[in-house]
DNA sequence: AGTGGGACCTGTCCGC
DNA sequence: TGCGGACAGGTCCCAC
């Protein structure tokens, strides 16, 4: 599921139960995802309390009040379901009894929440490219996950002076650029697809030549950062996009998907209004990208 | 330093 | 129906 948008719409499904509840107890289902647990993971989280649920592009991050922060990232196919023992508002297809578990059900957290209730909150990861790890609250800045990390794009940090920066004398790929997440942290391969489409700007185009040689933020450029942020915030606010079924904490489906102009789209006529051109479906460093030959230069 | 390719996993879908 | 191959929302590691 997870790009910036899902993994936001995640932490959102998340916070209402898990923020103040008391981690009683935790069921490792098998000793690692993509790396191992380490033997003191369960020992420093049982007994103790989530103080809040936070996130940084795609890494969630769930405050414990033992000074230490609960990261956890969904790799490409992690998933987070809630079952709650006072919910009778659980799509029924989803509900399952308690205790009956799904396959690849790797990690359950036993709740009980700040009302009193229990829940359970578990993570579901066919190929366990997703991880968890606990790091200090102090350390995270430095941690090498995220001391070189690039800005969020969702705020007014993220604009054409800020783009002509990174680019700069770039050579590599405007679509290798954008998933770079030096350069902008939680873009993915669906929203640089989109986001290029929008700004008509080609993915196989340099970076550097949207900078203008002055080095100061070309049209491009600006236009680019908006391209970006708007897509982001459309995408959060539609509740991310649901592909191969995926679904938010509570089943529900997000609905962005249905937004997409280019991705998924191949040999469909393009959108954009005026242009005749179709998508196309190329390979980039091993990735599907989709754009439209005619109108993104 | 920056860039490109492969590796890590499992599931699904498509063509033969 | 069965089988092989391609592909899937991410990130790391290792060559050039």
């Amino acid at each position: 599921m997870p790009e910036l948008p899902e993994v936001e719409t995640v932490r959102r499904g998340l916070a209402p139960v898990a923020e103040r509840a008391e981690i009683t107890r935790i069921e490792l289902r098998r000793p690692d995802l993509r790396f191992p647990f380490g033997d003191e993971f369960v020992k420093k989280l049982e007994g103790r309390f989530i103080t809040g649920m936070g996130r940084r592009a795609k890494y969630l991050l769930a405050d414990i009040d033992n000074g230490q922060v609960l990261v956890m990232h969904l790799g490409m196919s992690g998933s987070f379901r809630i079952e709650r023992d006072d919910d009778s508002t659980r799509s029924d297809n989803f509900a399952l009894p308690k205790g009956i578990y799904e396959k690849h059900d790797h990690v359950v957290f036993h709740l009980k929440t700040s009302k009193g209730s229990t829940a359970r909150i578990i993570y579901n990861d066919p190929r366990r490219f997703g991880f968890m790890t606990l790091i200090g609250r102090s350390e995270i800045s430095e941690h090498p996950w995220f001391a070189e990390m690039g800005i969020e794009p969702t705020g007014n940090a993220l604009d054409g002076l800020y783009l002509a920066k990174k680019f700069a004398g770039r050579s590599a790929p405007l679509k290798a650029a954008l998933l770079n997440q030096k350069m902008i942290a939680g873009l993915g391969n669906i929203y640089v697809c989109e986001a290029l489409w929008r700004a008509g700007l080609s993915p196989k185009r340099s970076a550097g030549t949207i900078v203008s040689k002055s080095g100061k933020p070309s049209k491009k450029c600006a236009e680019l950062a908006i391209h970006i942020r708007d897509i982001i915030s459309e995408a959060i606010e539609a509740g991310g996009s649901s592909l191969r079924d995926h679904r938010q904490t509570d089943g529900s489906l997000g609905y962005f998907q249905h937004s997409f102009a280019v991705y998924g789209h191949e040999g469909e006529s393009c959108k954009k209004s005026g242009c005749s051109g179709k998508v196309h479906r190329i390979t980039q460093s091993g990735r599907s990208t989709f754009y439209c030959t005619k109108c993104q230069k």
